[in-house]
RNA sequence: GCGGCUGUAGCUCAGCUGGUAGUAGCGCCAGAUUGUGAUUCUGGAUGUCAUGGGUUCAAAUCCCAUCAGCCGCCCCA
């Protein structure tokens, strides 16, 4: 049997309709929001990552899809959107837009990491950059916009069970953060030796993540390890105060955590992050950051700061499913049972009608009453209408109320808005 | 890429220390006379016991490998 390849799957319904819900959702704040859909092609030159993401960064290094083309191009399956977006802002001169540039995006990424939980090879975010300004007000009210879509989620922004949880903090800019690097080098120096081994491991390869191990011992170590909030230069530090004024004044609850350093070059100033209990060990539903120098390490000639965030949408449906066991599923209005031949004549056009007046008809091919009714019945149909040789006589339409269990007799005038009375 | 656990009907599983699968539950299909579902009764279908090797007279059951899933690590959404 051939199956879907390691990593990959298939959403089915209903688990689908959280799907939908969930993009409608996203779509209906970025409308608000004045986000305008960009779609940029699921595959591009492996250098645009190679130079975005950051050529030291395990995505690029060991977790892409990569391929020769036939004329030796190297292409790869884009990890992530960020550097698509910019990619096309530069080269469809997007700057000459008034005002801030605001985009989102709905789609499948790829990563070729090991599968679990909340982690998938394709998986597919909701993300949305806003670009030309680097203002500290955009900040706020791109995670605003953010921490809006996760309520309208249904989540709830309080760290507790079933809550979602915003972390955030400023990486400093290329003029601050060197310092700190520094600073935090030089004390890993005489400290990691007394820590667990990947912390001594990351001390040397990635200093910045010593600062996130779990390892309970390794904490009161970490304690005293400097902290980037106090390296600041004076514009960062600014610009961090100003987005916090703005968190506070929308009444968005935030925690600052110095240790939440993320993975990709391309961040500066701040960056945030948002957690959800029901995740496990995945337990990150949405990160993002600004990224001023990105367009010039893309051969920009106007500089094109900007900021941006993508939600996993794999764990965020998992989220909204832990959150709601069981949505309304969504059935059918009417399962249109006929019998006889006149009445299949007639039930083709019957559907028809009920369909363009938006009510959703199934029709039964099933020529016995009593299976058709308990179709109807397993599919959860609201109502079931029977067209016989003698309804065809008297002209008139026999509906029955699944639930309730009663029928009546209509005329076909009635019937609509008796399928509309209750729905 | 590394480590741990798991893999029996569509789903949830039983199958003890090897003798070649279960009237199991749910679901599915059919019937209990001719146009009425949800309860009930009766009957039925479905598995190369993840795949490939090995040990053995004999393996779903032991061993190895592979694949897939889950959990964790690395890293990250």
């Amino acid at each position: 049997m051939i199956k879907a390849i390691k990593g990959t799957r298939d959403i089915l319904p209903p688990a689908s309709a959280v799907w939908n819900r969930v993009e409608a959702v996203a779509r209906e704040v970025f409308r608000t929001f004045n986000y305008h859909e960009i779609r940029t092609p699921i595959f591009e030159e492996t250098s645009l990552f190679a130079r975005g993401v950051g050529e030291d960064t395990d995505i690029v290094g060991k977790e892409m899809y990569t391929w020769e083309d036939r004329d030796g191009t190297s292409i790869t399956l884009r990890p992530e959107n960020t550097a698509s977006v910019m990619r096309a802002y530069i080269e469809h001169r997007l700057d000459q837009i008034p005002g801030v540039k605001k985009f989102y995006y709905i789609g499948p990424m790829f990563r070729r990491e090991r599968p679990q939980k909340g982690r998938y090879r394709q998986f597919f975010q909701i993300g949305a950059e806003a670009i030309g300004s680097d203002s500290p007000i955009v900040d706020a009210e791109v995670i605003e916009m953010v921490v809006e879509i996760l309520k309208g989620c249904g989540l709830k922004p309080v760290p507790e069970k079933d809550g979602f949880h915003l972390i955030i903090n400023s990486v400093g800019c290329p003029k601050c953060r060197p310092e700190f690097m520094n600073a935090l080098r030089e004390k890993l120096a005489t400290l990691a030796p007394q820590m667990c081994a990947d912390c001594q491991r990351r001390a040397v390869t990635n200093p910045l993540r010593v600062l996130d191990c779990k390892v309970p011992e390794d904490q009161v170590h970490i304690d005293t390890l400097p902290s980037i909030l106090d390296h600041l230069c004076e514009e960062c530090h600014g610009h961090f105060k100003i987005v916090q004024s703005h968190l506070h004044g929308r009444g968005i609850a935030y925690e600052v955590r110095p240790r939440l350093v993320r993975g990709l070059d391309y961040y500066m100033r701040t960056t945030f992050e948002i957690t959800h209990g029901a995740l496990g060990a995945q337990n990150s539903v949405l990160g993002g950051g600004r990224y001023d120098g990105l367009a010039e390490s893309l051969d920009s000639k106007v500089p094109a700061p900007g900021i941006g965030f993508s939600i996993g949408e794999d764990r965020l449906v998992l989220s909204v499913e832990a959150m709601s066991a069981s949505e309304e599923s969504n059935t059918v209005d009417v399962y249109l049972a006929p019998m006889g031949d006149a009445a299949d004549a007639l039930a083709g056009t019957l559907a028809a009608e009920l369909r363009s007046a938006g009510i959703s008809v199934e029709r039964s091919v099933d020529r016995k009453l009593k299976r058709a009714l308990e179709v109807a019945n397993k599919m959860g149909a609201r109502f079931a209408l029977i067209l016989g040789d003698n309804e065809i006589a008297a002209g008139t339409y026999l509906l029955k109320d699944m639930a309730a269990g009663e029928q009546e007799s209509l005329t076909r005038d009635q019937l609509i808005a008796r399928i509309r009375k209750n729905s």
